[in-house]
DNA sequence: ACGAATATACGACCAATTTCGTATTTCATC
DNA sequence: GATGAAATACGAAATTGGTCGTATATTCGT
């Protein structure tokens, strides 16, 4: 099995990653439940997800009692970071300043001003190197 | 045939985006050649693909030579903020702010002095209002 | 005018993703 | 123990993306 960390999620995956993150532990039926909030999907239809997951790599259970319990295997930063570099690569020309501007310029997601102080701090750090 | 603007290119579709996108007016044949660097693939291909991208509206055309003229149909930035707008929502729970933080940190993609100057000018920009 | 080169059109195939139906297992409870 | 609810396993259909082969049309050089 190839390892997660290289893998790319598909959309149906990071939407149960999501959850995964979000509540740490859960079993099926959870999942299903908060995915239900957004989509109409059946619940063997969640499962095969998790179970195609599962054999991914993409998420570990324990299946010592008959309800699995399920969480997510690949960390929530790395898959962030992973994403992002195959989109900065595949949208903007390897610039990952270019994303920047777009991102903070972005009307639908605006920032706080506590929010650039800290994006500040960090700008501070790297103009140190 | 929906609108453009709310279509999600495939990765394969952004490829050939970002070509026409810095050549502006090109032919298949033109296109494919770029391709060719990076990828391993026949030409038949590449035409199947923008064929396929003009009936989704992404690409026009222009038919009145025997080789057609391809041009993107699509906004670079609309795209761009477009499909940022979707990661955001889809990985960082709306965060703009998180993205930044990820994509400034990013080892793979490091900012030159010069491009760390350009976001500056846009946070004191933001900071203003 | 004919043949080679080059263009488009189009159908077919394969792999991956998503979906769900059905079979089987387990457990509680009557 | 039998029954029904709920869980897992598994296979199959539908969709989509990507790939290419082949057919057909156009142009150009000789």
């Amino acid at each position: 099995m190839a390892n997660p960390k290289y893998i790319k999620p598909t959309e149906s995956e990071l939407e149960i990653l999501q959850i995964l993150w979000h509540k740490g532990l859960a079993t099926v039926r959870e999942v299903h439940e908060e995915l239900c909030h957004t989509k109409d999907i059946g619940y063997t239809t969640t499962l095969k997800l998790m179970q195609i997951m599962h054999e991914k790599g993409l998420v570990k259970r324990d299946e010592s009692m008959r309800t699995h319990i399920y969480q997510a295997s690949v960390n929530k930063e790395h898959t962030q970071k992973h994403l992002l570099s195959k989109m900065i690569e595949s949208l903007f020309g390897g610039s990952s300043t270019q994303l920047v501007l777009q991102a903070l310029g972005n009307d639908n997601h605006k920032a706080t001003p506590e929010e650039l102080e800290q994006i500040q701090k960090l700008l501070d750090d790297l103009k140190k190197n």
